[in-house]
DNA sequence: AACGAATCGGACACCGTGTCCGATTCGTTG
DNA sequence: CAACGAATCGGACACGGTGTCCGATTCGTT
């Protein structure tokens, strides 16, 4: 957050109603694709003109940045306030998988167009490995950030001898992808069931597979 | 297929160059995004006028509906080929990882932009259950059809006292969702592992957890 | 009250879409 | 071979969105 401490009523008045463009486009970009939101749009629904839009977001596409760059935030902060509560890996599993399904709930067909900007998948354990530079341009850090706190919950488990011990890269890939997996059904179900439910059920499934014990050949 | 069978040289011709602007639109669809691409590129490409290509295809949201429709048949088709010899459920579970992969590591961006189209992710397996009507426009085919595989699957394994028991829906609704990641990671991976063995990990994390024997609580 | 930063709003050129139609190619048919 | 007709070409058109620019105006600041 390179920002200055906005001690100035001009500078708060700019920070909101750039998070106001933010908002609304996200909102927008939500219901429908992003295709189909003009600029015009978006400066309207916020209160603001076109020309006004383009001093605070140089693109589309920054605009889109940015939105993507909000959720992503929201999603981590959500995290980390439900994060301390549940030592044991299992709790930390549940916690990470409702903490993204609320995320999904909140603006599901936004998550849909997340997934096709460029970069943004890389929930890749190899990609944890090779050092996520911060310096990368965006948005492959919020499956960066994800799957660091996948490896830590995962070897953590191995050492108190819960989970089977697999090549922690392996496992956290194993992992990252049944989430985003579950993230994208969820997001185009329209009508998906009740969270912490469908949460449960695909953690279960995931400890199933990561369950100490010999597998059947 | 309501097409008639192209005795004359003219039909043939017709479907050649039809075939051909699918084509081409696939590989410029999937190398850059969708909306870098212009009708006139995929035109020119093509050996085609502009204007022959909208004779074809209405809309260029037709188009992408074409590529994808094709996309989904030459699955299928590459899984049908290599069901019937493994009747094992685990055998067959890991045909459709690997056939699945190969689709992707023939054009792994366009895969990206076919989640993008609506309904295109419909592997939930409540979908199965409420009949999937064939008159769904279009894409949602893709998720059921390779939900029935898993179901058939599944309840086979069941079956035979090889995998534990689940509601079969929400068992088709974890693989798919497994399958479902695993593609999208691989899909947006920039160097991906060699198929086999990238498919052998994620399906033996799904027979752990589809496993028959007691959870650790 | 005067200054200046931010906003407005309307103009502009540019590009892609989808439509249309006359000219032309090319397989077909007598 | 010649004439027909379907398919293609290619260039025109209107439309709408993007991104840029700039003078006029608002509004917080000093």
């Amino acid at each position: 957050m390179p920002r200055k401490t906005p001690d100035q009523l001009r500078d708060v008045l700019r920070d909101f109603r750039r998070d106001q463009v933010i908002d609304v486009a996200r909102r927008l970009f939500g219901e429908r694709g992003s295709a189909d939101i003009s600029m015009e749009e978006i400066a309207t629904e916020a209160g603001v003109a076109r020309s006004t839009v383009y001093v605070y977001f140089a693109n589309r596409d920054e605009l889109l940045r940015a939105c993507l760059e909000r959720m992503h935030t929201q999603l981590l902060d959500g995290l980390a306030a439900a994060w301390e509560e549940g030592a044991e890996p299992e709790d930390r599993l549940r916690t990470l998988f409702e903490g993204v399904f609320a995320l999904i709930d909140d603006s599901p067909a936004f998550f849909r167009l997340a997934v096709t900007a460029e970069d943004a998948v890389a929930v890749t354990a190899d990609a944890v490995q090779r050092g996520a530079s911060p310096s990368t341009p965006g948005l492959a850090l919020i499956g960066l950030n994800i799957a660091r706190l996948i490896q830590d919950l995962y070897v953590e488990g191995v050492a108190a001898g819960r989970f089977r011990s697999l090549d922690p890269a392996t496992a956290t890939a194993l992992i990252g992808q049944m989430l985003f997996g579950a993230m994208s059904i969820r997001a185009g179900d329209p009508a998906p069931g009740p969270r912490n439910e469908a949460a449960a059920v695909v953690c279960d499934f995931v400890l199933h597979g990561l369950a100490a014990g010999q597998s059947p050949h």
